[in-house]
DNA sequence: CGTATGACGAGCC
DNA sequence: AGGCTCGCCATAC
């Protein structure tokens, strides 16, 4: 497919229904790529402002924001997913058997990745 | 085309 | 337990 990883990252991230979250790892592993992680943070970090992807459903495999805590990032990350009603324990964290979202299967990413090229 | 850059993650100490 | 190192890898330059 000609798509760039980036896009990928979005299309994947746009499934992620309201109230859910996944993980940097969960992404690069259901696209096919277990160690691209970091690289979809990367992609996270340039999505583009004019399409709607919720960024603030992925947050890294402990289940806390990936911002410097108390920055502008991390307090908005936070409050986006709160009023989704995701609940953060007393140490920032998501407890991901509550609010993890199970992903897809490989012929459901399959057909949204091909759906786009 | 080589080097740098992380919104990561697993493992070691 | 919590912090630190080191591997990873698509992009940016």
């Amino acid at each position: 497919m000609k798509d760039a990883f980036f896009d990928q990252v979005y299309q994947l991230v746009q499934r992620i229904p309201p109230g859910k979250v996944a993980t940097y790892g969960q992404i690069a592993r259901l696209l096919g790529q277990p160690r691209a992680a970091r690289t979809v943070g990367w992609a996270l970090r340039a999505t583009p402002e004019g399409i709607a992807v919720p960024w603030q459903r992925v947050v890294n495999a402990r289940g806390t924001v990936s911002f410097r805590p108390g920055s502008p990032g991390a307090v908005l990350q936070r409050g986006l997913l709160e009023d989704e009603g995701v609940v953060f324990d007393e140490n920032d964290r998501i407890d991901l058997r509550v609010y993890g979202w199970a992903g897809l299967d490989p012929v459901e990413i399959e057909q949204l990745l091909r759906r786009n090229m």
